[in-house]
DNA sequence: GTCTATAATTCGATAGAC
DNA sequence: GTCTATCGAATTATAGAC
């Protein structure tokens, strides 16, 4: 069979990938559990992305830049206004709300997003290629609303920020385990905590 | 040889295996890595420890568990003031002041300790083992000090708590490349911002 | 484009001499 | 306890037929 549906396949490798990265992070993935999943042909890895590092950079062009591009989106609507609170539900909301919606992907995603964030070097160097422009933007953002906070202030503020989300996607399944109210842990209360969580704490005397 | 310096053997074993697991984490480190950088031998690794999940769990609690135990111990001497900013105190300086000591390991096991809580299961578990007594003394000192908190109310400050230095501990090499001033980073100035964020962030209206 | 087959490493674990 | 040697399985990557 030739080329007869070659977009599909790089589909399916795609989202068994990114289910795979997520669950097991980039050295616990092998492209054999990948290719078992997507049901399609160990060569067919090579053939559309090349190797391993470059199907997950793959996976973030495909899966994760499209929440960094709705968190952006977001902040140009809202970074007028000067209002803290609005600059962090346009970083928090588009992948909190994300484990909501529909689709092969709408639960592993935001686990990989989270687990991008803490994998080791070089895989990380590759993550923060795709990244870094969005916390420039965010930190540029925080000075419009606290002009006298310096320039590590704002720094340090972006990576607070950055934490809370990045472990509770990274945790949250195991933390849904040992605590008592699931319903304590929907997507909506985890936003609703992580932005007042950062409003205050952000707080300049 | 028979049985001239084991304990040299072991000591050699679980300096080396902290020091990878800490930097390429559980999946990425392999036997060969450590026993190379211990020079060692490969069977003594099965010798001493069994295997590769039996070393991780000798290392924590040869290196992490101490720390836990410092951290609990400085619980104890405070709680009873029901001061929020105490008890803050006792959760982070412990694993932020080893940056500064001396040793082998004062450099990799902070990293350590921070990436064991992002560890994939099923390592997590075996993590999770040896911290779950920690997160349920702070939660309940917390308790003290916020007495019309809910039980989520707390359970969400300690994840916050705990989230902000895992990820400073994970991040903090690369982001020291990728932010302006060195100075401004030191493990002292990151115990006083985490502190203030999260006084503030918990604080209840 | 897809597939089989396999090269070339690397891995964790172990048997057995000393 | 320490070592050599190696097993068996797993890995990524690739060559070449169709």
């Amino acid at each position: 069979m030739k080329s007869r549906n070659a977009a599909a396949t790089k589909q399916q490798i795609l989202d068994a990938a990114e289910h795979h990265f997520a669950i097991y992070g980039f050295a616990g993935t092998s492209l054999r559990g990948i290719i078992k999943d997507a049901k399609v042909n160990i060569a067919a890895v090579a053939y559309h992305f090349g190797n391993k590092e470059e199907l997950l950079n793959a996976v973030i062009e495909r899966f994760a830049v499209p929440v960094v591009d709705a968190q952006l989106r977001k902040l140009d609507e809202v970074q007028a206004s000067h209002d803290l609170k609005l600059m962090l539900e346009a970083f928090y909301l588009p992948p909190l709300t994300l484990i909501k919606s529909k689709g092969k992907s709408a639960r592993t995603l935001p686990l990989f997003l989270g687990r991008l964030q803490t994998e080791p070097e070089p895989i990380f160097s590759i993550v923060d290629k795709h990244f870094a422009h969005c916390r420039r933007r965010f930190i540029d953002a925080f000075r419009l609303c606290m002009p006298s906070a310096t320039e590590s202030d704002l720094q340090w503020n972006f990576e607070f920020m950055l934490s809370l989300i990045v472990c509770f996607l990274t945790r949250q399944n195991e933390i849904r385990k040992r605590y008592a109210d699931p319903q304590d842990w929907t997507p909506e209360e985890a936003a609703e905590r992580m932005i007042r969580f950062c409003e205050f704490g952000m707080h300049k005397d």
